[in-house]
DNA sequence: TTGTAAGCGTTATCAT
DNA sequence: ATGATAACGCTTACAA
């Protein structure tokens, strides 16, 4: 894509008629004072007479002036914009947009959504943030590779959530301690009873090799480093139905599996259903993310929270502490994920299924 | 809030420092040209000579131009920006804001996103809209107040996705059928041979009077006039499993159940499932918006698919015809939905319980 | 306290 | 084919 037209459609034209919204000249006009004044009252500021500031107000109201951001930011040379990339796909995603736009109104910034689909990829999705003139952007999920980001990030401030800080120049990064949160999952498997406990990993992503290396650990601090059983999963529903069906067909199937996500543990599970298994009965399956679908009373799924509300705020401070100038390098924000028990989790039962 | 106001943050003031991006007068300069011609090669536009394009080109490349949106757009007066409101918990409206953009881009608009959540009520999205000067607006379930509605339609045209078209002045209107989506599912019951089908609808939203509408007509063309049963509901799993503990205490239960939505089936389905019944064994349950909770092999249920694809094609397409001036009057788009029978919906058993 | 006027970066009109 | 130049609506020195 060239990065000079500003869209892929038709070239911008004028608008064929609809009446234009009154201007702060007409307002001027309106209540018999300088625009300037006008200024002044309608935003706020300081320096001038209650009798004039009333009737500007009463002006603006009655013409229902709404003041032209367009033309207030280009004199400012500032827009106050957050760019947040986003997969409206993912419930968890949604929640940390809803999350930072929150946070970032607190401090007087407005977020623009950029969506990431099939037809627009990430890439596509910053450079539409850029056309917007945001000061900063924030990825959610971010699959880019290393040098893009770097090559964007000399452009503006860039924030990731839920990426680890390898090899990217001037970004920032916020995420949860992966490690730490599979590693929660596998204390409460064994505090329960459980020893014979696999793990279905995300695949090639990165932030499943922490999740990976996370479950390894724990595994050997529990002297249980001979029974660690990793499956090759995925962030889906499909690749949790694989790795159950490879679970199954192995000689001894585990008492307990802990999947990379939610999705994921969602096809274990129903994959073992079909195979007569009972969760958790014959089998604890927990996931990660303690997404919507993991709080379904039908599913009450055990999970892990990456707390959302916390994830958003740093994102937001470190995009604006970037921005303002307060950041001295870049910043790598780890925070503590929570473990939700539900009810997909239980001890082992006595006749453990295909013991000798 | 006042109307007045930009941002609740504080004041805007100028950008500590930051290293300002090119202008047009720069590209300009660099390759020896009028600011006039520059924008006519990067806009594309005719009217220039080879060698200056290919010059411009390059100076515009080299010095990392980027066409300022904003500037452009003030002066055109126009922004070709539509806006949309959504829930981004919901999964039906992230879906249609991915069917929205990509119809948006193919007619060269681009959308801006605004949240409705916790802390921005509907009323104050549409007022964000406004203030990035979109054209028009769609509104994704929307449930503001008739007055309200045709207030925003005076200035600018609106529409609405999933709402009747009532009261409501000069505002479009895109939905689905509603009424016969839900006689799709009676019907297919009373296929399978269920005869005691009741209706958990959802409550007060003027959505679930059509449906609500739809499954009795739909019982009564079957001669089930008799066994209509409707209970109140509402549009969420704890809504879905109040209304299952009522039909649990009458005294003949259901064969089959139809709910208002995918989520009140589910706590429908988790209802049942805690009472010892079995579905669809002992009770055949169905939900509508055939949401991704809906296609988990996991839940597997029964429902009715609104078609967003086109849904939000039609919507698109209403927003862009009044803002072109193609339109006459307001204009009410209903769209056939479609069932998509899953694992939820069989045939009921042979030993109805509860039967005499 | 109030008004005048110079920009912000772009596009479009009208000369040349 | 190209270049001055006047808007677009707003903010802000600076002047009164």
């Amino acid at each position: 894509m060239s990065r000079h037209t500003r869209t892929d459609g038709p070239p911008l034209t004028e608008l064929p008629a609809r009446q234009k919204p009154p201007t702060i000249r007409e307002v001027a006009h309106a209540a018999g004072v300088s625009t300037a004044l006008v200024s002044i009252v309608l935003r706020g500021a300081p320096g001038a007479s209650e009798t004039n500031r009333a009737r500007v107000l009463a002006a603006a109201e009655q013409l229902g002036y709404r003041a032209n951001r367009t033309a207030s930011l280009m004199k400012l040379r500032r827009t106050r914009h957050l760019g947040v990339t986003l997969n409206v796909r993912s419930a968890f995603q949604g929640e940390l947009a809803e999350q930072i736009h929150a946070a970032a109104a607190q401090l007087g910034y407005q977020i623009v959504l950029s969506l990431v689909t099939a037809a627009q990829d990430e890439s596509r999705a910053v450079e539409t943030l850029l056309g917007f003139r945001c000061e900063s952007v924030i990825m959610l999920g971010c699959q880019l590779p290393e040098a893009r980001l770097r090559e964007l990030a000399r452009e503006l401030p860039l924030v990731l959530v839920g990426r680890r800080r390898v090899n990217l120049g001037n970004v920032d990064v916020v995420r949860s301690a992966d490690h730490h949160g599979q590693a929660l999952v596998v204390e409460h498997l064994t505090r329960l009873g459980h020893r014979d406990i696999a793990h279905v990993d995300g695949g090639q992503q990165p932030i499943s090799a922490q999740r990976r290396q996370g479950y390894r650990a724990a595994m050997r601090r529990h002297d249980l480093g001979a029974r660690i059983r990793v499956i090759t999963g995925g962030d889906s529903e499909r690749d949790g139905h694989r790795a159950a069906a490879e679970l199954l067909r192995s000689q001894q199937p585990p008492t307990a599996v802990c999947a990379f996500n939610d999705h994921c543990a969602l096809g274990i599970i129903d994959t073992l259903a079909k195979a007569g298994l009972r969760v958790p009965g014959d089998c604890s399956v927990t996931g990660y993310d303690n997404s919507l679908i993991a709080q379904l009373a039908a599913i009450d799924l055990t999970s892990v929270s990456q707390e959302p509300p916390l994830l958003a705020q740093s994102a937001v401070r470190a995009a604006i502490d970037r921005l303002e100038g307060h950041a001295s390098g870049p910043t790598d924000t780890v925070l503590e994920p929570r473990l939700v028990i539900r009810g997909s989790s239980s001890p082992p039962s006595r006749r453990l299924p295909h013991r000798p």
